[in-house]
DNA sequence: TCCTCTAACACTTTTGAATCGC
DNA sequence: AGCGATTCAAAAGTGTTAGAGG
C-alpha cells in the first residue's frame, strides 16, 4: 500500500515538527510515580486519578487539529501484589481491543489547544472487554503509559492522511488494578481527590461501611457550606482547579520558558527516596522502548528542551501491520487502519460519523494498533 | 489457600432544571 | 419578558470492604 501523502504543501512539515507537548500536572504525577501509580479499573469505566493534563505549543493557530490519547502496554508482563511490592507474574494477557480517547474538543485550531492546558479529566478506563461506551480498554495488573497524539486534521475522519505527532511521559506509566494494593497510593489520592474526601472524613461502620451518622453536625454545615459555596463565583473557581493541586498550577508554565538544546535522558528512578521506591527495580523505566518515532518526554525536560517529533507522514507506508511495527518501531502509531485491514463496514462507520459525534462511538475504532506487541 | 474481581456502601462533587429577584 | 444568580435534587464519582469465584 503506498503513503498517501499529506495535501499540505512540505514547506509546512518544518512548522508540524516543532509541536510541543507539556505535561501539566507532572509534580503530582511525579508524587504518585514515585510509590507506584496504581489505577483502578472497573467494569463500567473509572477515571483516572491523576487525569493526563497536557498544554500545548508550536501549533499552526489556524490550522485544525485532532488530539487523542491511548494506553500503550509498558512491557510484556502481568504483575502482581505480593509482600508489600510489586512482582512480575508472567507473561502480558493478550492485548485487547485497542481504544483511542478524542479530546472532546477535537477538531479545534492551533489557538484553541494552546490557549489553556488540555485536560483528560472524563477518559475512563475499563477492563469489560466488551465495553460499549467507548473507554480504553486494559487488562487488569498490567502496566500502561497514556500515549497522546496531535493530529493535523481538519475532523477526525481524515486524521489518516495527517501529519500526527505522538508524545508520552514516563511518570504517567501506572498499573491498572480493581482494587488499591498499595496504601501509600491510596493514601495519595485521598489527599488530593475531592471524591475521596468522604473516606477521609468521619469514621466507618464495624464491617468497614462509612456511617453517615459519623459525620459530625459541624462537618454536615461545613458539606452544606461548601455546597453553598460551589455555586458563588469563588466556588465555580474553586470547582475548576479542585482536581488541580496547588503544586501542579505552577506548572503549567512549564515549557513556555527557555527551548535549550540537550540530551535526551529519560526520567530516572534514581531520583527518588531507595527506601520509599517499591521493589519494582526491574520493571522500571529503564525497560520501555524509547522508540525513536515517540517523543518520550521527560517532565524535568519539558521545560528546557525543545523536541523535534517526528513526523509520521513522511514514512512510507508499509503493506500490512508487521512491516509497519518494522518500520517504526514498537508503540508505532497506526494512523487509521489500512485499507486492507479494515472492512467496507467499519469505512463507512468512519465516514457516517459527522463531526463532533459521539467520542465514545468513535473510540470504538482502532485507530492505533498495538499489534507490534 | 491465595489472589483477583465485583457489588454495595456512604459520602462528596458535579450538573442541570427550577425558582427567585432585579 | 429577559437575564443572571441562587436553590435543589439527581447523577456521577470516590475508596473501602466483604464475599464470590477461579
Amino acid at each position: 500500500m503506498q503513503h498517501i501523502t499529506d495535501s499540505k504543501p512540505a514547506a509546512d512539515s518544518y512548522q508540524q515538527g516543532s509541536i510541543r507537548m507539556n505535561l501539566v500536572n507532572s509534580d503530582l504525577w511525579k508524587s504518585f510515580h514515585s510509590v507506584g501509580t496504581e489505577m483502578i479499573i472497573t467494569k463500567h469505566g473509572r477515571r483516572m486519578f491523576p487525569h493526563c493534563s497536557v498544554s500545548l505549543s508550536g501549533l499552526q493557530p489556524f490550522n485544525n487539529y485532532v488530539v487523542m490519547v491511548d494506553m500503550v502496554p509498558a512491557d510484556s508482563f502481568k504483575y502482581k501484589w505480593k509482600a508489600e511490592q510489586w512482582e512480575a507474574a508472567g507473561i502480558s494477557e493478550p492485548q485487547p481491543p485497542c481504544r483511542t480517547y478524542m479530546h472532546p474538543d477535537s477538531p479545534a485550531v492551533g489557538s484553541h489547544w494552546m490557549k489553556q492546558p488540555l485536560s483528560f479529566l472524563k477518559l475512563k478506563l475499563t477492563n469489560n472487554t466488551l465495553d460499549q461506551h467507548g473507554h480504553i480498554i486494559v487488562h487488569s495488573m498490567h502496566r500502561y503509559y497514556p500515549r497522546f497524539h496531535v493530529i493535523q486534521a481538519d475532523n477526525p475522519y481524515t486524521v489518516r492522511w495527517g501529519h500526527f505527532q505522538t508524545f508520552s511521559f514516563p511518570e504517567t506509566t501506572f498499573t491498572t488494578v480493581t482494587a488499591y494494593q498499595n496504601p501509600k497510593i491510596t493514601k495519595l489520592k485521598i489527599d488530593h481527590n475531592p471524591f475521596a474526601k468522604g473516606f477521609r472524613e468521619g469514621g466507618t461502620h464495624s464491617q468497614g461501611k462509612r456511617c453517615r451518622s459519623n459525620l459530625s453536625p459541624p462537618a454536615k454545615r461545613a458539606a452544606l457550606d461548601r455546597k453553598a459555596q460551589s455555586r458563588s463565583p469563588a466556588g465555580l473557581q474553586r470547582m475548576q482547579t479542585a482536581f488541580q493541586p496547588a503544586e501542579t498550577k505552577e506548572s503549567q508554565s512549564v515549557g513556555e520558558g527557555s527551548q535549550k538544546g540537550g540530551h535526551f535522558a529519560p526520567w530516572s528512578l534514581e531520583q527518588q527516596d531507595p527506601v520509599e521506591s517499591l521493589h519494582v527495580e526491574p520493571l522500571e523505566l529503564h525497560e520501555y522502548d524509547y522508540s525513536s518515532e515517540e517523543q518520550m518526554v521527560p517532565a524535568s525536560m519539558a521545560a528546557q528542551q525543545a523536541y523535534r517529533p517526528v513526523d509520521y507522514s513522511r514514512f512510507p507506508y508499509p503493506s500490512n501491520e508487521a512491516d509497519m511495527a518494522h518500520a517504526l518501531g514498537h508503540h508505532a502509531p497506526h494512523p487509521y487502519p489500512p485499507a486492507e485491514h479494515c472492512t467496507q463496514q467499519q469505512q463507512r462507520a468512519y465516514h457516517q460519523q459527522q463531526y463532533h459525534g459521539n467520542t465514545a462511538d468513535w473510540s470504538q475504532y482502532p485507530l492505533f494498533s498495538y499489534s507490534c506487541w
